[in-house]
DNA sequence: TACATCACG
DNA sequence: GACGTACGTGATGTAC
């Protein structure tokens, strides 16, 4: 935002009210008139004020029920229940209200408030300045560009082109098209049906915008989108009609008139007055009927100071000499080829992408290869382009390939600079790039190419704005070059008419694939130096830049999995719950489908009339473990026996079946995938299969780890961080108590539960340490006394007895857990003993619980993100570890404290001490790290 | 697609 | 005085 360039700013007064009269409980003047709304809105236009500035500035009303929509479609709005009668004489007060603001107060019969605001944001644009809306309004994001943004007024957050991204999926001047087909029930805007928000925006991406998908709609592949679409296209244009605001609405003042006055404080001070609004005669500095501050200074210097927009990164400000997005070069010869390699040698970086047939890295044959050297200056390789799909025509001739060249002769040219120390490749989550051309993808470039030195700005970006926002290459182009890349689906297509990369005409796989590289280049020279300000320098290099090819070679390594074992636990699984069905059923008294929470609800708490329903936001009732687990205690059986039928079903349907499934039927291994910029707190996460939640709770479960095996000839050794989180704890808020229990390697709850219940050591009693365990986790999780209760099944004011005495005894927690929300409030972000910032989103809100959700997390994240941290270290100096000892072991996963080796069964012994000696010495703490070590055939025993 | 549920640390 | 109530993930089935 510029700073000289006059700035207006328009409220929706509309949505200020409804919000003020809907906080707010009833309040009345001494005359008896309703006045909440009038005093909410008065005092969040002050406060407003207080912290925002333009030059121009208006706040907009609806002026009557009925605009020229109803026109268009009667039923538009018409679910709209009519104002409530308290709330109908404070409309004129809230006119008056902003009147003595000097605010200039905008409404136009037959028209929405929305449509004024649309077209005061145009003239004002288009006369050069810039505009805020202040509103939360979703049907205002389609006004959004670079000259205007709306502002959140709750989370004082400025919506600009990224966030409408997020919401819609598309561009803000494509809004108004997938709002017309996802319709909107709550202004009764009725769309097409079947056709939801995510449908609507892939459509509107791929056919450009309402028009080009009505005019193609019968070519569409799939039968019931097509036919809705062919039936509804009037309807689709009738509803956005609708939706799209009128930036043309005549100015019922001209802008001159909004030109922002200092405040008549008389007239408003007498206003507060008469409405008996002494406290915000106070706050705004008024008693003496002098004194407000001026909201603005008319004609100069507009500053726009919201505070969350000055803390925040800019955003999508491309740079005015910045090179095109294209058009790139199609490479499909030897010399051409070599030059862009002598090229990216010269210049010693490279941005690079690799186009494939699958998302699965073990399975995908490289399409193409895309190379980017400077901004602007990118190319497109294909290798693997097959011929148009043919039409089935008999009489067509055979379509033929387009010309490429060979693959191995592309590899050749490329693996010098590839494998060049002098030249460092850049890619967007390199882990997956490296594990395709790692692979030996052709024949004469037999052997896999080894990509090195690589700098990956997916993890640049995760470095620094973990928690922040997602990672993705679009989202990081749009949000850091103001710009969205070709999305893939529009290239490929979606669902059923998606087509393979390789069968992407050259063209358009050139402008995709050499944008990708275009883009990651640019983020590259973004980021990068950022990383040295931010302080996250060290934390990339020598953590998550480590860890792509450690992770990598855990990902083609796999684990053995036992299929035949899985079947046999299936059959049996079978077997017992269609027992368990059967008594079920006969317990419920009919026959109903078990796997159904709505079903079983309704059987318990309405046919049943079994005590403690309670119900959903949804409406349902309430089916979970905790709640059934309540009705068993009390001696019913149908609960029991349902929570022991969900047991097995979860087990069969995600780990039976859905492991099997995953088992590559090449080595009889599975392969998970490990995403390494996901967590909001420097965790990895684990899919297609996530192996880090494989069972282990009961024994049903454990039958299921145990099919986890080691292959011929080697063992599983498992080695898991004893009590990291608490020993954080401890070395954080340095507990003296809670150190010494740990430097004598004692059990930490019994020590808690003596410290806390005045127990002799040594004589406490179970009860008393599993309260002190419970009490010890939900310290990490900012649990409140209520928690606990819960927990243990006590009442909140026992539990709050109990938490007293645990703060009493270590004074440093209660402290340590006060500076963490302190820290976040203040920063937006808490930092782990490591120094990586994990941002907090929430922290700042006014939503009670949202912010205290964002406390929460704020306490356990230096906790989670530190444990995180210190067994990434112990990964990534682990192969090198076990090579210098001339060890084979392999190291297959990671579950947040543990990991899994695959050991040759003679070196169990040695690697069982080089793991430990790794894992314990990574980092010093006021308490020492252990890690306990266990081996066997098969997860569950190693474990 | 949204929600409820439940598997893990 | 009410609010909502333990952190972080991913996969599955039902119901819309």
């Amino acid at each position: 935002m510029r700073q000289d360039q006059p700035h207006l700013i328009l409220v929706d007064g509309s949505g200020y009210i409804f919000r003020a009269f809907h906080a707010l409980p009833p309040m009345t003047r001494p005359d008896g008139t309703p006045v909440n709304a009038v005093f909410g809105f008065t005092s969040m236009l002050g406060n407003f004020l207080t912290k925002h500035a333009g030059s121009h500035i208006a706040v907009v009303f609806d002026h009557s029920r009925t605009t020229f929509r109803n026109q268009i479609y009667p039923d538009y709005k018409a679910h709209r229940p009519d104002p409530p009668p308290e709330l109908i004489p404070q409309f004129a007060l809230i006119r008056e209200a902003t009147a003595a603001f000097g605010i200039a107060c905008i409404e136009l019969e037959n028209y929405e408030a929305d449509d004024l605001i649309a077209a005061y944001a145009r003239v004002f644009a288009e006369e050069g300045g810039q505009v805020t809306i202040v509103s939360s309004d979703k049907d205002l994001m389609q006004l959004v560009n670079p000259s205007v943004q709306l502002l959140d007024p709750i989370k004082q957050k400025p919506i600009r082109e990224p966030e409408v991204f997020e919401k819609f999926g598309v561009t803000p001047d494509k809004v108004v098209d997938v709002q017309a087909l996802a319709g909107d029930s709550t202004d009764n805007v009725p769309g097409v049906p079947g056709i939801g928000l995510k449908t609507a925006a892939a459509l509107v991406l791929e056919y450009g915008d309402l028009e080009g998908l009505l005019a193609a709609a019968d070519q569409i592949k799939q039968p019931k989108r097509r036919e809705a679409l062919l039936a509804n296209a009037e309807l689709a244009r009738i509803s956005r009609r609708l939706v799209e605001l009128d930036t043309h609405t005549p100015l019922p003042r001209p802008i001159d008139a909004l030109l922002a006055q200092p405040p008549e404080t008389g007239r408003l001070a007498a206003f507060l007055r008469d409405q008996g609004f002494r406290s915000l005669l106070h706050r705004l500095g008024l008693e003496g009927g002098e004194g407000m501050p001026a909201v603005s200074q008319p004609r100069h210097a507009p500053q726009f100071i919201a505070a969350q927009a000055a803390a925040a990164e800019p955003v999508g400000t491309p740079p005015e000499d910045a090179a095109a997005f294209g058009p790139y070069e199609t490479v499909t010869d030897l010399d051409t080829l070599n030059r862009w390699v002598e090229e990216a040698q010269a210049a010693g970086t490279v941005a690079l992408d690799t186009e494939t047939d699958s998302l699965d890295a073990l399975r995908a044959r490289l399409v193409g290869i895309s190379l980017a050297i400077a901004p602007g200056k990118a190319c497109y390789i294909p290798v693997g382009h097959g011929p148009k799909p043919g039409t089935g025509d008999m009489l067509e001739a055979a379509p033929e390939a387009p010309v490429q060249i060979p693959l191995a002769q592309v590899l050749s040219a490329l693996r010098p600079m590839l494998e060049d120390p002098g030249t460092l490749k850049i890619l967007h989550n390199a882990k997956y790039d490296l594990e395709v051309l790692g692979r030996p993808q052709a024949e004469g470039a037999n052997s896999g190419i080894d990509v090195a030195p690589v700098d990956d700005t997916m993890l640049i970006s995760y470095s620094m704005d973990a928690g922040r926002h997602g990672h993705g290459m679009d989202e990081l182009s749009l949000r850091h070059l103001g710009h969205s890349p070709v999305p893939y689906d529009q290239v490929t297509g979606t669902g059923r008419a998606r087509i393979p990369f390789s069968q992407v005409e050259l063209d358009k796989a050139t402008a995709y694939a050499a944008e990708d590289a275009d883009v990651t280049l640019r983020l590259w020279q973004m980021l990068k130096p950022r990383l040295r300000t931010d302080g996250a320098l060290a934390l990339y290099e020598h953590v998550e830049r480590r860890m792509i090819g450690v992770l990598r070679d855990m990902e083609v390594e796999g684990i053995k999995v036992d299929g035949a074992e899985l079947a046999r636990i299936g059959e049996d699984f079978s077997a017992r719950m269609i027992t368990l069905e059967q008594r079920i059923h006969e317990l419920a008294g009919k026959p109903f489908n078990v796997g159904s929470p709505k079903q079983l609800g309704e059987i318990l708490f309405d046919e049943q009339k079994l005590p403690g329903g309670k119900r959903g936001k949804a409406g349902a009732w309430g089916t979970d473990a905790s709640v059934l687990e309540d009705l068993a205690a009390r001696g019913h059986e149908l609960p029991r026996e349902v929570m022991n039928w969900r047991q097995l079903s979860k087990l069969k349907s995600t780990y039976v079946e859905g492991l099997a499934a995953q088992i590559d039927a090449r080595d009889g291994r599975v392969h998970t995938d490990f995403s390494m910029a996901i967590t909001s707190t420097g965790r990895l996460s684990s899919t297609e299969p996530n192996l880090q939640n494989i069972p282990i709770r009961t024994e049903e479960g454990v039958r299921i780890r145990r099919a986890f095996v080691a292959k011929p000839g080697h063992v599983l050794l498992a080695a898991d961080y004893s009590q990291i989180e608490l020993r954080l704890l401890a070395h954080l808020a340095d507990v003296p108590s809670l150190r010494e229990a740990f430097a004598k390697d004692e059990d930490i709850h019994s020590r808690t539960a003596a410290d806390i219940f005045h127990l002799e050591p040594g004589k406490v009693d179970k009860e008393s340490r599993r309260r002190a365990k419970t009490i010890n986790f939900g310290i990490i999780y900012g649990m409140s006394a209520f928690g606990l209760g819960a927990r243990l099944g006590i009442g909140a004011g026992e539990a709050k007895g109990i938490i007293d005495a645990y703060f009493a005894q270590y004074p440093g927690i209660r402290a340590e857990m006060e500076r963490l929300k302190e820290e976040a409030r203040i920063n937006g972000f808490v930092l782990t003993p490591f120094g990586r910032k994990l941002w907090i989103d929430g922290i700042a809100s006014k939503d009670m619980a949202r912010r205290g959700n964002a406390e929460r997390a704020a306490i356990n994240a230096p906790f989670q993100g530190g444990a995180a941290e210190i067994i990434k270290r112990a990964m990534a100096r682990m192969p090198k570890a076990l090579r210098e000892a001339r060890l084979n072991a392999k190291m297959l996963l990671q579950v947040h404290d543990e990991l899994l080796f695959e050991v040759p069964e003679n070196e169990v012994d040695q690697t069982a001490a080089i793991v430990k000696q790794v894992m314990e010495g990574v980092a010093v703490l006021r308490v020492p790290l252990r890690a306990e070590i266990g081996q066997g055939p098969n997860w569950a025993v190693a474990h």
